[in-house]
DNA sequence: TGATTTTTTTGAAAAAACTAACAAAAAAAG
DNA sequence: CTTTTTTTGTTAGTTTTTTCAAAAAAATCA
């Protein structure tokens, strides 16, 4: 019923809002207002009262926000309120990197299983996260669904893996393969293009240098 | 001189296009208009001329854009048609799994040194390239000046770790510590929060799962 | 209680981003 | 060599996003 579309550069700060929020929390502050938000996030205080109006009042007239509920708001806005759990196709360097951060983890994102083509990968273990054999990632998926599955694989295998994956009903898609993905309407794909960040380092280096 | 300051939104969508240059240049592909183009990349064709005119006239009317030669154009721009060095620091897991990825380097990005705190990282290689200690950041750096330097490193080391930087004359960096990095104006920060990322991701998922 | 603070909410203005349209140039066709 | 077609470069128009302003409401604080 919830059916006003949220803009995508509202949702870009939030997780930015609730780090600041996490900071404020840490540091034993239990009140704030948008004005003061608004300075240390170097944001005008009036978007940060208007993003978070999009989703409902959260702060009080003469008062301003109580941190730790505002925290709380935006985690469940964001859906990290709750368990997110994951499986990380491509068990290489990149795969086991993220395999073994916890801090997603506190964030409720649980890694339940690795896969990997390569036999000498399978069996091995990361933080007690088992790797498995990509034969039997229909087979695993049907017994364990999974909110999130993170694509750590070339890009000549990424699409037809995806398409695996949301044969076996998976709706999201971690991409950290360099490509676009092509999935249903339904399926939701964030891609984190890492070669893309850093041409856009270099762009604005080599910018700065023509002046 | 080239004073006009060109959108973000623009340089964002830049990689991509010499992504999708890149492809069809491996595929033999000679010559592309602007809707040939926006169809594959499901962009207006009218966007792909605007953000390319940005930067000169790269076409010709009634034949379209040479795919070679706006690939090395596109890569000009970007920065990246020539080396630009980096150090890593922090030879944890991500730092090393950066180290290890040499796609980077194919596109021109070289990686020289990882700096670590760690007594027992120190002295580790991996794919040639040396870990050092954080005590030999200044002195390193005083001898091989580089463009970018990689930040791996806990939140809590990473300001006073960029000031380091920035004292030994870095101008760029790109951060994947999860803090908003305060620099002097004229160094470059390119964020890559990949926690952000994932719940920009889990938001998309609980959003849906309301309708 | 009454003055003050600060959000909520609305509306409008300004800025930014995107799309559509078209003249001019080149290529292709006849 | 002329005409038609293609397709860019560029301008104008539209939509989206952001910022600014201000009234109303609610809570705080003295």
């Amino acid at each position: 019923m919830d059916q006003k579309v949220i803009s995508s550069a509202v949702i870009k700060r939030l997780p930015r809002y609730h780090r600041y929020l996490g900071d404020l929390l840490e540091s034993g502050i239990e009140r704030i207002s948008s004005n003061e938000l608004s300075e240390k996030m170097n944001v005008t205080a009036s978007q940060i009262r208007q993003d978070l109006n999009n989703f409902g009042g959260f702060g009080q007239q003469g008062y301003g926000y109580n941190v730790e509920y505002l925290y709380h708001e935006i985690a469940k806005i964001l859906g990290i309120d709750r368990e997110n759990s994951m499986i990380i196709i491509g068990g290489g360097h990149f795969g086991q990197t993220l395999a073994n951060y916890s801090k997603f983890e506190q964030r409720g994102f649980v890694t339940k299983a690795i896969f990997d083509v390569s036999p000498e990968r399978i069996g091995e273990s990361v933080r007690g996260i088992m790797t498995y054999s990509m034969d039997e990632l229909e087979s695993w998926l049907a017994e364990n669904p999974v909110e999130i599955a993170v694509l750590t694989i070339p890009k000549q295998a990424a699409q037809e893996v995806a398409d695996r994956l949301v044969a076996c009903g998976v709706k999201a898609i971690w991409n950290f393969a360099h490509l676009d993905l092509k999935v249903p309407k339904g399926v939701v794909v964030e891609n984190v293009h890492l070669s893309e960040s850093l041409m856009q380092l270099s762009y604005r280096i080599a910018a700065k240098k023509e002046k």
